[in-house]
DNA sequence: GGCGTTCTAACGAGCGTTCGAACGAATTTC
DNA sequence: GAAATTCGTTCGAACGCTCGTTAGAACGCC
């Protein structure tokens, strides 16, 4: 029944865009009703409970970031090109569904119970994704500064863009990619060798 | 009368944690009651409304954020060290003051009416501070990176800090403080004289 | 006795959730 | 071929509960 699977994900895309806009607590199933042109009853029908939706919405937004991730590096080999290809990869999705990454941002805290840890699972391996590719970009260079603070630095830059970008086409969004990834592979440190020869 | 005051802070401080740990939207008067050691109706003695209280611990975090800023870049001439400076500040409070800044971060966006403007001025102001930091620092050097991009970089890297940092004495924040000025000022572009003269 | 402070108890509203009926399009029955 | 039946889907209406908020009385200190 591709009917059934197609209104869950419309019910879904309500749930996602009322708790991107009110947050989770202040926002209501009557909301998310009214955003699916369903009635609160009907709604029902689809998702089991409130907290269940935001499990739901929070599964498939980083099943969906998961998947690209994996599809984004498998095109670039170095480590530069692999760090610049995950920032372009992750700044996308962000720009791309602004709100699926408001709910992951803001409201992933108040899940509980079994979508808590599964989706925390998730999160981790994505994390701990991106911190490997970070190690392999600091065994290239000299680098005075922590793993740990420049994974950190790197998500804090990327995962800040909801805030301020505004942006419309595609372009736009990977010049910012583009230019946060020049930011860190210069900031975390000098490369090894120079362009030009030193002696 | 100070004791009055005094148990005001005390009520904004309960307020505070509970928004901290709970969000805006999932927290409860009678949370804060707890929180505060008193009845509900007692609390509404310090608090108009639950509304109001988020005014209140929005406009004293901020206030005091703000007002740190300049004690903290009065004593910093160059830009560089202004920056640093600014960065060591931030960090700072972040870490001094977690509870107050996840709701600044987090609940901010469900203020209402005259407390919304007002605050989210104070937050203009306090950005276009660090922006014009970031533009002195650039004009010192041969910056490809765009100020717009640059400042949002910065203060994402700095605002993710409470996801992570779990340190305990003011040397570990400023340590990272230390870490990220270094990473964003080498990032945002190598200096326009180096060190070492050049001919 | 007065006043600043705190309490117990309750109000009305709105919340998440559920019940039982009604819809409509296949499918079956005669 | 029309009437009856089934079943997936949607609905109006309501349940019980918790929420923010308030009234009014009691406390304790000057």
């Amino acid at each position: 029944m591709p009917g059934y699977d197609l209104r869950l994900q419309a019910a879904l895309d309500a749930a996602e865009s009322v708790f991107a806009e009110k947050s989770y607590g202040l926002a209501t199933m009557r909301d998310i009703a009214a955003a699916a042109n369903l009635s609160v009853a009907g709604l029902y029908y689809y998702l089991p409970s409130k907290q269940r939706a935001l499990g739901m919405v929070c599964g498939r937004a980083f099943q969906a970031l998961s998947e690209g991730l994996e599809r984004a590096l498998s095109e670039a080999a170095p480590p530069d090109s692999q760090l610049r290809a995950f920032v372009r990869h992750h700044v996308g999705f962000i720009t791309v569904s602004p709100a699926a990454y408001r709910v992951l941002l803001h409201d992933m805290e108040a899940l509980e119970g079994e979508d808590r840890v599964a989706v925390h699972e998730i999160r981790r391996r994505y994390f701990a994704r991106a911190a490997d590719l970070v190690i392999a970009v600091q065994q290239q260079r000299t680098s005075s500064i922590s793993t740990r603070i420049a994974t950190a630095a790197l998500f804090g830059m990327m995962n800040w863009t909801p805030m301020w970008y505004r942006g419309e086409n595609e372009s736009d969004a990977s010049h910012v990619a583009l230019e946060m990834s020049t930011l860190f592979l210069r900031g975390v440190a000098a490369p090894a060798e120079e362009p030009a020869a030193i002696a």
